[in-house]
DNA sequence: AGGTCGAGTTAACATTAGTTAACATTTATT
DNA sequence: AATAAATGTTAACTAATGTTAACTCGACCT
């Protein structure tokens, strides 16, 4: 949880700490909301955004899920309805996923819980932080992940050494998908990576 | 695509043929939005559910979310919003060029999403920026596309320095059309750059 | 306790992308 | 034609990433 007063703060905290939701004005000193989320969307973070706004017009509402935004609020609003709303974006985020979740990659089946790598009935039990990136890159599958919000959450801080760490499972982790060629981790320069399939 | 008139019919519709997203009323006949919405997640269907009211009260809408649904708008609403909203249910927004796009540039085939340049069976694998510039000047094909614009977009902003890169890019695309001759990138002096073929 | 096995990290080296710099060429203007 | 500005071209440079192997440490086994 954390407070910002405009768009630069916010975009500084995002990029420090890792967050599950974004509200945010779109009127906002030196950095407004739009800009704000195509800033975002542009190095790799897919963090739901919801956007506040005190203007009704339907050009703004565009605009504001054209940046990338996903949700939209016009003040005046209920709190009831703001949390609602969050918590429907947060739920996306984990959207149910139980024991069971089987991700299908390619020819691959992944099963996250047991950490089984499977193609043509052949398992793989990954280790626990092999699975834990490609999980990762599962959920948000076609898309870049910031590489910084990646360390964060799995290694709860994102320097240099911890950086190198992850270059050497993606390696490990390209191995695996070798006998698949439409599946691919993408590396996107400067920013992150991207699990293609 | 599909209108149902009542909750009963989309019920059907719905487990016949498949949805990207389901645009609901609250209020119809036979089976209200509510129970469609909760019906339809009790059977596992993750259907993204945008919910119209012409009632305005929080409770409405904090029911529409409770009972499954994604996202909600009231009415009077202007078409604009309502479109702009089931594209981000979608998910298609950022994805006006799907995963598929594949340009033909004379001879060439240019595929964005895996950055692939080919002719005659000949692969190459573009670098990011390559990449991203052929796609902008792909976009505006036989078109002449403005530097400022084009940097402002790619580089986030347009000065010498990123305009000399750019000036280096161009040349490198150049070389890779060198095969087929009827594929020119003609430089608009003072304006921009035109892709013709 | 000693051994060994595997996971995770670090280290060392290789490769690549993107930018900058330096110099060449073209174009517009006078 | 002379000049200045824009663009073309090539190579060098820097930072990011890829890859492989070595190292460390703890769990497990005897």
């Amino acid at each position: 949880m954390h407070l910002a007063y405009d768009g630069v703060q916010a975009l500084e905290a995002v990029k420090r700490e890792s967050f599950n939701v974004i509200v945010s004005d779109i009127m906002m000193p030196n950095l407004d909301g739009y800009s704000l989320a195509k800033k975002l969307r542009a190095e790799g973070y897919n963090t739901p955004i919801l956007f506040l706004t005190a203007r009704s017009a339907t050009e703004d509402v565009v605009k504001g899920f054209e940046t990338g935004g996903n949700d939209f609020l016009k003040k005046p609003f209920a709190i009831d309805e703001l949390i609602v709303r969050v918590k429907a974006l947060a739920g996306r985020l984990q959207a149910q996923e139980s024991a069971e979740t089987v991700y299908i990659i390619g020819r691959y089946e992944f099963i996250p819980a047991s950490k089984i790598l499977r193609i043509d009935n052949c398992e793989t039990i990954l280790p626990a932080r092999e699975s834990e990136v490609l999980l990762r890159l599962c959920r948000d599958a076609g898309k870049t992940v910031n590489t910084s919000a990646l360390l964060k959450e799995l290694w709860g801080d994102d320097n240099y050494f911890n950086l190198r760490s992850l270059n050497v499972y993606i390696t490990r982790l390209r191995n695996h998908f070798k006998t698949d060629h439409t599946v691919e981790i993408e590396s996107v320069r400067g920013i992150g990576y991207k699990l293609k399939y």
